[in-house]
DNA sequence: CGCACTTGGTTAATCGTTTAATCACGTCAC
DNA sequence: GTGACGTGATTAAACGATTAACCAAGTGCG
């Protein structure tokens, strides 16, 4: 038996004013023609009876959920609260609901939670790739948010630039002598920021890049970054690819006695909430994740809701559309530099500055 | 027009085997009575024309949406992502799916996030409720996860025991000297923590607790929590309710110069995902939230799934069931301590301990 | 005056699944 | 031989919203 449903629906509406369903219907969507007066009355008394229309009757007959997905590689990303935040915030404000799915780093698991969410009859997907994930044959739009320089990219931050402004901030400060400090090198994101931070180097610099996941490989149980041999040979500032790191970074100097930032200065990445509290409060690059959001969420709600013409290039596999991730005009978001306490002026009492800026 | 579904329905299963819609239906829920090599071959041709039931269609008949909605205060909280996931993975693995809201901190935006969920016909919310949140009226059964001190709370972590498990441990270690620190006085979950904190002590010590967020109202630009004079007043033990702030302590005294363990013992809570990464690594107490969700989904999905006698008992409001929270069996469940490098024996000049045990 | 056209509404079909009610057909007992 | 019964399937009616097709009545115009 049906679950009684709480409230009145349409036809009862109906009922009470005094006209047809379908009447009910065009002066709730405004679609159809009805007197203007007739449409007060039946908002008001769907109003007065606490009508809350059927998602699912309507899903069942318009053919859409107006539910969105969200899959993401590993929801215990710490970025990953701002990313479901402004993602829900904007769907809701589109009418769309956001149903979650956690692939937990793995990718059978991630297929098999994209299936699930296709079954739940999602009408478009935003995907935060992993690595190496491929977008197998969808039947519905794709979001893809990860980094400009990916294949299918929908809209990201501009993680190069985020870079680019990380290290010109650090060389206005005086910096020639960096080390970067990687995770994942086979992190698309990863590599942009660095390939970024690269970019805008002078040609009177020094860099090394160390990538912490290839440290841990070769030592499982090493617990230290070794970071003071960098900084005796001379590193004034070390950039992560994220705050995370970037903290293990802070911690580790000030334990052996590095003061930060008047010896070495380090840098973040994301602006995560730790970022602002920590002593001393990291300098980072800010993502504006709001931004990103509305833009994919718009380019996939565009997609959805355009009539569905069966399109003749699309290549078919099992009678299902192959997955097409949606393209916004504007791919890419600025990030913004956040300046706190742990960056500050170099001090190179090796290879003094030819600018000669150094306090 | 209805948007064109991709794979086949029931109806033309049915055609394709022969047999009418109700006998397939039967089949593969195996409810009806239908012959074994019928079922089989039904089974057999649904899998081979890649049949996905309409999850739509279901739902309006059965006025079932197999959804459930979770509600957080404030998803930018850095303990969100191990909620989310670990609910995603029990509803899913339940058969149902996770719908998310939230009410970015603000009670009202709350109430509208409950009712978006609602409206979108989910089944049973979970709602991690802040402060003062009631839950209103709402339609469906709510699993709510707080504190087991919380009136209505279903399911939570043993915050009281994990405070105590702290300070015990502390204590072993031969503090006798402590700083709680907290951030918000009227969170219920860090009131409990500290009250398991203190609970746990025993008469030859000393305490004092401050709140973070107290300090920042009357200072709005202050930096410092000001650990230093508590350090210098023979404070040896600081026990923070959240990693964060314990992240917070431990940079402040890292920055004044103090050695942690060696001068200060540090604690969180929560064991965030930075506690093992920084230096020292934090000791924590660990939340089992795997658990915590399992029991708090199977509450709820009991609830939902008993048939739905209607009970004269619970009160109605405008027709609509007052919400009910659901009871578990279980409604604590243990934190487990996870010692690391920040904590370690107290050394204390100024009152030595009467046990002697320190080194 | 009569025809075309607009306005404001209704009818009825449809989306896909579930399920109560029904039915056909052996079988078995009496 | 017939009534009772069990088995295995079918029929048809929901669930609630949307919408194409249709219709009645009023308006404008030649």
């Amino acid at each position: 038996m049906a679950a009684s449903r709480i409230g009145p629906n349409m036809t009862q509406i109906a009922k009470a004013v005094g006209v047809s369903s379908a009447t009910v219907s065009n002066a709730l969507s405004g679609k159809g023609r009805v007197s203007a007066d007739l449409v007060e009355k039946i908002r008001a008394t769907a109003a007065e009876l606490g009508y809350v229309p059927s998602n699912a009757g309507r899903a069942l007959r318009t053919g859409r959920s107006n539910v969105l997905g969200l899959v993401l590689p590993d929801i215990s990303n710490p970025l990953f609260p701002q990313i479901a935040q402004a993602m829900e915030v904007a769907a809701s404000n589109a009418g769309y609901g956001v149903l979650i799915a956690d692939s937990r780093g793995d990718v059978t698991t991630q297929t098999q939670a994209i299936a699930r969410l296709i079954e739940r009859g999602v009408d478009g997907l935003v995907v935060i790739p992993r690595r190496g994930t491929r977008i197998g044959s969808v039947s519905c739009p794709v979001a893809m948010v990860d980094t400009p320089s990916t294949p299918g990219n929908t809209v990201s931050a501009d993680h190069w630039e985020g870079g680019a402004e990380i290290t010109r901030h650090l060389q206005d400060l005086g910096h020639r002598n960096f080390l970067f400090v990687g995770h994942d090198q086979a992190s698309n994101v990863q590599n942009d920021r660095i390939g970024g931070m690269k970019a805008a180097l002078g040609s009177d610099t020094r860099h090394q890049t160390i990538w912490i996941e290839t440290l841990l490989n070769a030592q499982p149980d090493r617990t230290s970054l070794g970071l003071m041999d960098h900084v005796k040979s001379g590193v004034t500032a070390i950039a992560a690819v994220s705050d995370l790191h970037a903290l293990r970074v802070l911690t580790e100097l000030q334990t052996a006695g590095i003061k930060v930032p008047q010896q070495v200065s380090v840098t973040g990445f994301d602006d995560l909430v730790f970022a602002p509290v920590v002593t001393p409060s990291l300098t980072t690059v800010h993502m504006n994740m709001t931004q990103i959001a509305q833009i994919a969420i718009a380019a996939l709600i565009t997609e959805i809701e355009i009539p569905k013409t069966i399109d003749p290039n699309i290549e078919h596999k099992n009678g299902a559309a192959v997955s097409h991730t949606v393209k916004a005009d504007t791919s890419k978001v600025s990030m913004e530099l956040m300046v706190r306490a742990s960056s500050g002026p170099a001090v190179s009492p090796a290879t003094p500055s030819p600018n000669g800026e150094i306090l």
